[in-house]
DNA sequence: GTGAAAGCGCTAACAC
DNA sequence: GTGTTAGCGCTTTCAC
């Protein structure tokens, strides 16, 4: 009853030897039908669970992954987080979520102790992966941020990411097309694949429309939480009086710009449009609802899994150098709402 | 230089057997200073660390903790969630973070991964627990609620949780003292204990202040979230005009419930007044500014680490039934603020 | 179709 | 103070 049993006593109690329990456990070698209902049957009894450190130890890997995230208190991480730790545990793969904090020091630590424990695989979410010379010694995918390798080293990195750069110029497109001429925006870190093309995008949007991107009117926040995107903002207006509509390279900075917007008695979308970029819930709530590009978070965490899954099942060991962009989707909210009447104020309702 | 050597090329390298290389690696028995010495020299030199699953199959028990937790998504799960990985992983314990989404299957089918791994401890936060008739087979902390055993079965129980029934008690208090005469409340789950005492505070405080509680003025939200908080107040004003003052069991749904405020224009604080728990950052967003009862996670986390390893180190598996009740703080901010002049309004600057 | 046995890397007696 | 050795529970040749 004690699910403290081992697999030699399952062999006892089924009149096998281990090995053939161990056959048909795992599906391989041979066995006859008789033998594999009568183990299994008393596997059933005994409520027998094989030992996975065990059977880690003789395989020289365990069957679980690592998790590599900067920070799950940012929703959009977390959401991220939450579906590949899903995804996994369906497959059976526990996962170890290490949070980095943007700290490569921690990162080091938190990747030691995953080899320590021979993970079978990792999943980097935006991570810096700033060692260089480290090799990769186990299956790794990478997600939301490409990997600073020289390009030398780079046999076999998956990378998954959205469109950020259309991201970005529908986000500005939509800016354009609901009248404002005067488009900012708050990027963060463009040193990151993820936000330089978010950048790119915004830019690419705006020349196409025949304006001339002013660098004057772009300026990154020190963090992405909504603190920066306040102060970023209250930066922002006092350069550019006359801003009509901002493009935030995340949510949280948009949350923030919106209350510095508020606070100077702008109006959204009366006297500014406002867009943001992941489609964090807050972003959802009514008197909130700003405008967003929504990434397919579930997609990430899919197509991650299933490849990292054949990559550790596989021997398929060889290099399939592979890449994901996946569409993004522009989500409009009354942020970026043409304003023909007065009938729409804070007060009215729904 | 690769990290891939064992035990034993070490004891070759540095001309000892491999017990006197364990001993040194454990800091367990006895070897001399000069051995020490060369051995270290070797393990630096190879980079070598120990196979934690090799010592974990024999010591029938690897060094990682699981922890259950019902939804990293929701900010306040993720502070707590974040600060037991750091504190956990300071203490060179890996963590195994599994989301339970309140299922009580998902929940059962990591319990059997997190043993099949054989981790050392546990910690539930906010758990089910559901399964009453499991003894519980590892070390395990529970955070913020109590597991519904039944008593007889409860041996070696640790639970951390805040004083919720002072944070209820607090957070009316704040409305009555701050003028309000019909206080509503929109719990969540009252059968747990994190909840139910938060509104038994709630009425206490009403009662001392010889209101007689009126479970009309009292609406239980379906879910823990910004949407639910929003229908829960649409019902509740229906029901109670006159409300004045409304204490939410957290500050998810007490965000919902301001947005219901704005949208049937009422006005924060000066037509109602709002409390909500857990001090989430959303809620001190300036123009957002929601007075709420602040719990001190990272407490929450290092009681729950230093007891977790204590546990796990010491041989100690003495039922050491303790139970820690930590206080709670109220933040004042401007919904609750008392409104004299028209000086405070949504264009004030800060 | 099945069993015997080696061994994954480590710890913990037990010897000396 | 140090070495030898027996496993921990499992997978996987290699026999038969």
């Amino acid at each position: 009853m004690k699910g403290k049993s081992s697999i030699k006593e399952i062999s006892e109690l089924s009149g096998v030897s281990i090995a053939t329990v161990s056959r048909v456990i795992n599906q391989n070698g041979r066995f006859s039908k008789d033998t594999e209902k009568r183990v299994r049957k008393v596997i059933k009894e005994m409520n027998y669970q094989p030992n996975a450190v065990a059977r880690g130890l003789r395989k020289s890997k365990v069957q679980a992954v690592g998790i590599i995230v900067p920070d799950i208190t940012n929703e959009f991480f977390a959401q991220v987080t939450l579906n590949l730790q899903n995804d996994l545990s369906k497959m059976n793969y526990p996962a170890f979520i290490c949070n980095t904090r943007e700290d490569s020091e921690i990162e080091r630590k938190n990747l030691d102790m995953l080899k320590a424990l021979q993970v079978s695989g990792l999943i980097y979410i935006s991570g810096a992966f700033s060692d260089d010379k480290e090799t990769l010694s186990v299956p790794t995918v990478f997600i939301d941020r490409k990997p600073p390798f020289n390009s030398s080293n780079n046999h076999n990195i998956v990378l998954i990411e959205s469109d950020n750069e259309q991201g970005g110029y529908l986000a500005a497109t939509e800016l354009l097309s609901s009248g404002c001429s005067n488009i900012g925006m708050i990027t963060f870190n463009r040193s990151r694949s993820t936000h330089y093309n978010r950048y790119m995008g915004y830019k690419k949007a705006l020349s196409e429309s025949g304006i001339v991107p002013d660098e004057n009117m772009v300026i990154e926040a020190e963090n992405s939480d909504p603190v920066s995107g306040y102060h970023s903002f209250k930066s922002l207006i006092e350069k550019n009086p006359h801003l009509d509509g901002l493009f935030c390279s995340s949510d949280v900075l948009a949350i923030g710009a919106l209350q510095a917007i508020h606070e100077i008695g702008m109006k959204v979308p009366e006297s500014i449009k406002l867009v943001g970029f992941d489609d964090i819930s807050t972003t959802a709530l009514p008197g909130i609802s700003i405008t967003t590009i929504r990434q397919s978070t579930a997609s990430f965490s899919s197509i991650a899994v299933k490849i990292l899954v054949s990559m550790m099942n596989e021997v398929n060991d060889e290099p399939e150098n592979k890449q994901f962009v996946l569409p993004v989707e522009l989500i409009r909210r009354k942020s970026t709402q043409m304003v023909l009447t007065r009938e729409i104020t804070d007060e009215a309702p729904l």
